[in-house]
DNA sequence: AAACAATACAACCGCATAATT
DNA sequence: CAATTATGCGGTTGTATTGTT
């Protein structure tokens, strides 16, 4: 069999490479794509950078084999943006304590994601990393139609989101300057959105929630958790 | 056992951009 | 600085394998 040069570097990188691994994608790389091809859309490189030893072609074909049959079969009771939603809702709601030790191999990965990005957007707070996710994913029915803003504000933006876990963090909520620092106290992610929300909208602008913040959120087990528990529901539902 | 369908995944293609000459 | 080459990425296709009738 002859290759090509090109031909000969991908098949090194997706299936050569060391430190590849192959076979099932465990509950965790489930939810973790999940919530990052809601929130990045079909950015499958920066997606496998935040799930090691997964290739972004694995990850696109997982998510193309598997994930988007789940998911469709499942939207018909809930929108995907909103199943993303439902599950950041419910992270902060419950302020379950997690930890983002799992991937904290991955942290190299996710600092060069995080600038890319940081270079990728104009609208960028230089401070606070302030976001907006000028995001052109491609619905998977319309092959080309941009997904509505509207989707992904109801995920990013958190005035969306519910009241009584921005009352219930922002009542428990002291000050918490300079970020996570790795403390382990999920509460406090909750304090930091609550401050850059008070400090966004004190402005009369739109907040949006730091990288940081995000990443947190991302980084968080029990949201895989939570897809996790959607999987074993759906499976058992009748409706599927 | 054969034919067909469905599935999984490696590989290919085209495009954009970065690096090199 | 332009031209060329290399690289990265996302979409799509090809094909081997597995399941079903």
């Amino acid at each position: 069999m002859q290759r090509c040069s090109k031909s000969c570097r991908l098949r090194w990188t997706n299936y050569l490479r060391p430190g590849i691994k192959r076979g099932n994608f465990t509950p965790h790389e489930e939810g973790m794509i999940i919530h990052l091809q809601a929130l990045l859309g079909n950015k499958w490189a920066a997606i496998a950078s935040y799930l090691p030893q997964r290739t972004d072609n694995d990850v696109k074909n997982y998510w193309n084999t598997h994930l988007k049959k789940k998911l469709k079969k499942f939207q018909p009771a809930m929108e995907l943006p909103q199943m993303a939603q439902a599950c950041l809702n419910k992270t902060l709601a419950t302020g379950s304590s997690s930890t983002i030790a799992t991937y904290a191999s991955s942290t190299e990965n996710i600092s060069r994601l995080l600038q890319g990005w940081m270079r990728a957007s104009p609208n960028i707070c230089s401070n606070q990393s302030a976001i907006i996710l000028q995001t052109q994913s491609k619905d998977e029915s319309g092959g080309g139609d941009l997904m509505s803003n509207e989707h992904f504000e109801s995920i990013l933006w958190f005035e969306n989101m519910n009241n009584v876990a921005w009352e219930k963090s922002a009542c428990g909520s002291t000050t918490s300057k300079g970020g996570f620092q790795d403390s382990g106290n999920d509460d406090q992610f909750s304090v930091e959105i609550t401050q850059e929300m008070k400090q966004k909208t004190g402005n009369n602008s739109k907040f949006y929630p730091s990288f940081s913040s995000l990443e947190k959120w991302l980084l968080d087990d029990s949201c895989a958790g939570q897809v996790e528990e959607m999987n074993q529901w759906m499976e058992l539902s009748p409706i599927f």
